[in-house]
DNA sequence: AATGAATGAGCGTTCATTCAT
DNA sequence: AATGAATGAACGCTCATTCAT
């Protein structure tokens, strides 16, 4: 039966991110593995061959549903600081949805999901995964602030990527932290930092 | 004797601290003390009742030493652009410089602070304590904005605390991802990172 | 495997058993365990999830195995002095043979059967598993003396209760007397004292 | 200052002996030593060469305790069950009383008593003690009961040493069992037990 | 007489992984 | 596809003991 197969295969996957995001990659055991998942040891090491075998399945799992919310199926214009927030605030949103859907959870815990990274770093491959998704997020804000500038929205004589630049590392900052800070984050959370920068940034340019 | 008790104690608490760096809290254990020190089992477990002890000893230690360094210290006046950044990267070499002298060691390896930061991250007290060194560096910034506005060297109109703020973030975001991202940093790299940044948030606002 | 799995199972629990009686619970480690039983650590764990539950586990197969020669199942007809006696060393020799058939070995050493008990006393449920162990010889005795008051043959005026409690007490106190001071006790020590106290207990009644 | 060391090393004994009757011997570390008198680990290893000398000192100082308010200083004529039960209750009272003295505290938890005696029962020396002082304690039955025979106080043809011998068994069985059942012990308890024995004993004699 | 730094063997337990079935 | 028995290295930690001061 390949379909249960890959059932069960996708069933592993959803549990693992589950706990991997909750407890993050190193303490998470086989243990918890076969308890959340009610299968046998086996049955897990029949599908993925190792512990980090799993760890890269489940990221490039995570990846593979983020994207496909991604950033590159957006038509919109951005045409002033308004629709640059509705669109980007939509894309977060859709990203966190699919987690979510993915997950079948309502609310997440992004708390360890640093620490889901500590061994992602040690990953070659799935680094270069997180850095092209970042680049895709900074080119994302670059044509944002580029189409901002063609309509006058950004004061003149300012590098719209320069602009696009410092905004993203203001928001990497402002979510890492929430990360690290936070004990319980929902996506309200997230969206509320969103906002509140995007807010602060318009101000200050 | 009190005296090689107290040396044996940051002796360790030196050596812990550079494994925390280089390893991660979870990754050091005390094979890797014992190794690294030269010490028994039992001598570190005669300073330190447990790893978390250990580990806030580790840290507390190295807030001390960062501290001294620190902020408040400052009687610089800044007036433009280059005495802020001469002054903010002066006290940030200043920092890393505590720590090199702690560590005894030219180069340092930060790419693991975070997963230090894991452990804190789940002891309330240290993790207050890195919100007060964040807090007081939020306040510094403040200052100098404040300080800037006075001599016009920012916009009228925009408000000098929104602007430290948004810079704050900024180089958290900037510094944060080089934790994780890099493999090998040295303090050139951060002192990179920071005058990039600097430089990149005065061309936007 | 479940078979296999089933005799190592009970493999473990006969060398624990004996380990136990021979050293007492604290001085039995799982080094010992791996030595005798030839598995790996691993493999005591698979079975047994803590020192503890394999204690409990061990007393319980222990106390089946007793049961099974146990008192209820006896129909004799207590008429008399030696009719008590035979019957009464014949239920011992059983539960002895019992034991003996557990571990498989010809001489079994006891005293070290009390220390066996001292982490059993901490549990409550092992603990009362004892206590019923215990009331069922008690129950039992009070049977033999009520028949033997019927056949007249204890003295006019006497109550049987009283007198079965008092021999109760009077091998407990010889049985574990014996325990604790005896280095090497073999079945044939115990029957010993049986006879010597159910004499002296006729002789002054 | 010998005053003062020998004060200090009795206070070790003090503590020592309510550590071991509290957890039994092999459950008291250095550590709990030292907590409890407030001395170092090595003013214990100076008054005491090791922790088994520390056991023997101890129990003998427990030993030469009881002894002091013994059996054979006692005077009184045993005539009847009643000046019986008095001489010997008042015996064990005094030598309760010896213990609590020597501890220093109102309420003793015998509970452990067992296994403090593991430990001394692995010592040939500690062990003959022991068995001295229960051969003392059945002598003083014997004792008695052939002072009660000459008043005529037990049954004609039966033989008081049997009858004495009879009586210590069913008094260490009761005894024994209260050691290894009870939780919380306090003297109060041990005299009950005592006469409820006594009472039993002399209605089946 | 007393301190406490240091040792190192040993403890119970958890872990990712292998493999026969 | 799935089970679970078995492995053995590694973990954090406690222990009685030694010894320079």
């Amino acid at each position: 039966m390949p379909k249960a197969s890959l059932t069960t295969r996708v069933d592993i996957l959803k549990i693992a991110l589950q706990l991997f995001l909750k407890k993050g990659y190193k303490d998470v055991s086989y243990q918890d593995l076969i308890k959340e998942t009610g299968l046998s040891k086996g049955a897990i090491y029949h599908h993925f061959k190792s512990k980090e075998d799993l760890l890269i399945s489940t990221f490039e799992f995570l990846l593979e549903s983020s994207r496909q919310q991604g950033l590159e199926k957006q038509g919109h214009i951005i045409q002033d600081k308004e629709s640059f927030r509705e669109v980007f605030i939509g894309i977060k949103m859709e990203q966190i949805k699919g987690i979510k859907k993915l997950l079948g959870s309502k609310s997440i815990k992004f708390n360890k999901l640093l620490f889901f990274f500590e061994a992602i770093n040690e990953n070659e491959r799935l680094k270069n995964s997180i850095m092209e998704l970042l680049k895709e997020e900074m080119k994302f804000l670059e044509k944002c602030f580029i189409s901002l500038k063609k309509h006058n929205k950004i004061p003149k004589g300012k590098d719209p990527v320069v602009i696009a630049e410092s905004l993203f590392w203001m928001l990497q900052g402002a979510e890492m932290l929430m990360f690290f800070v936070k004990d319980n984050d929902s996506e309200k959370d997230f969206i509320k930092i969103y906002n509140k920068t995007i807010d602060d940034f318009f101000k200050i340019i």
